[in-house]
DNA sequence: AAATTCTCCTGAAGGC
DNA sequence: TGCCTTCAGGAGAATT
């Protein structure tokens, strides 16, 4: 399942071979995805070149003269590079022609989106009220005591609220809460400015590491040139349930918070 | 306004 | 072997 670091991972897996290139042709087999496909998408792109590629929160963009593709990898979606050889597989839903290979968004369960902006991405109504990205300044300690001032919501719903910060999904949430001794059930107005500025700390350490090591290997997830990535091999809790805690030996708990599948040690974390 | 629930979808895993 | 059920999950939309 991408998270921030497999978006990043395969951000920068496909711009060095797509930047400065030109788009053939396009080709949608599957419009029904999240929303819907934009129409027209082989006019829009034809013969146009690639400017840029980069990431704000999970969604790839992928910048053209006269605008730019939003592309998300919902839950089970991967952008992969193909030779011209190789044939399209199940679930392969659009395809970006170049040259010499194919970019292929592959999607099992659709949870992703295959959009067309003219507008600056930025300002798109997906990403318009997004709150900062995880690994710059401007999320830190400051910002998340200012803003659980006189909320009651959990710890982990809140770091996983994309107004708060974009990017940590539910592996991340629960590595960064483990690592920072806070328990996910903890209510933000009670956590003091000395353990956000902890948390924030801990969640760019596991964020960095993860990109370091090339994504998380999860079920659906390849780096956008078909290897795997490691980072699974880390994971100290997340997946853990009834195993010892890394920490103290006792046995990582699992329950349902906020939706989402959450392990943490009921020992460590406070 | 904020918190909670619903929703999209397929494939893997487990039970029988 | 195979059918059925359950679960996983990003995040916007709908509901409370």
């Amino acid at each position: 399942m991408p998270e921030l670091p497999e978006v990043e991972t395969t951000c920068r897996g496909i711009e060095q071979h797509i930047v400065g290139k030109k788009i053939r042709q396009v080709n949608v087999y599957q419009a029904s995805l999240r929303w819907p496909v934009t129409q027209g998408l082989h006019n829009l792109l034809h013969q146009q070149k690639v400017i840029s590629v980069y990431r704000r929160a999970k969604y790839i963009l992928i910048q053209f003269l006269h605008g730019s593709l939003i592309l998300h990898l919902g839950m089970s979606g991967s952008l992969r590079l193909s030779l011209k050889a190789e044939s399209r597989k199940k679930h392969d839903h659009v395809e970006f022609e170049f040259a010499k290979f194919y970019l292929r968004f592959h999607d099992p369960r659709r949870f992703g989106c295959v959009l067309w902006t003219s507008q600056v991405p930025e300002q798109h109504p997906l990403m318009a009220h997004l709150g900062p990205e995880p690994l710059t300044d401007s999320f830190n300690a400051a910002l998340l005591y200012r803003l659980s001032r006189n909320k009651k919501s959990t710890i982990k719903h809140f770091i996983m609220d994309g107004k708060n910060v974009v990017g940590i999904g539910n592996i991340y949430a629960c590595e960064s809460l483990f690592r920072s001794g806070i328990h996910p059930l903890c209510r933000v107005h009670k956590i003091s400015l000395g353990r956000y500025g902890y948390l924030v700390k801990n969640a760019k350490r596991v964020l960095l590491e993860a990109i370091q090591q090339g994504g998380t290997t999860l079920k659906d997830f390849t780096r956008s040139d078909g290897s795997p990535g490691y980072f699974a091999l880390k994971l100290q809790v997340y997946g853990k349930k009834d195993k010892p805690c890394p920490k103290c030996g006792k046995a990582i708990l699992s329950r349902i918070i906020s939706q989402r599948n959450t392990f943490y040690c009921n020992n460590c974390q406070r």
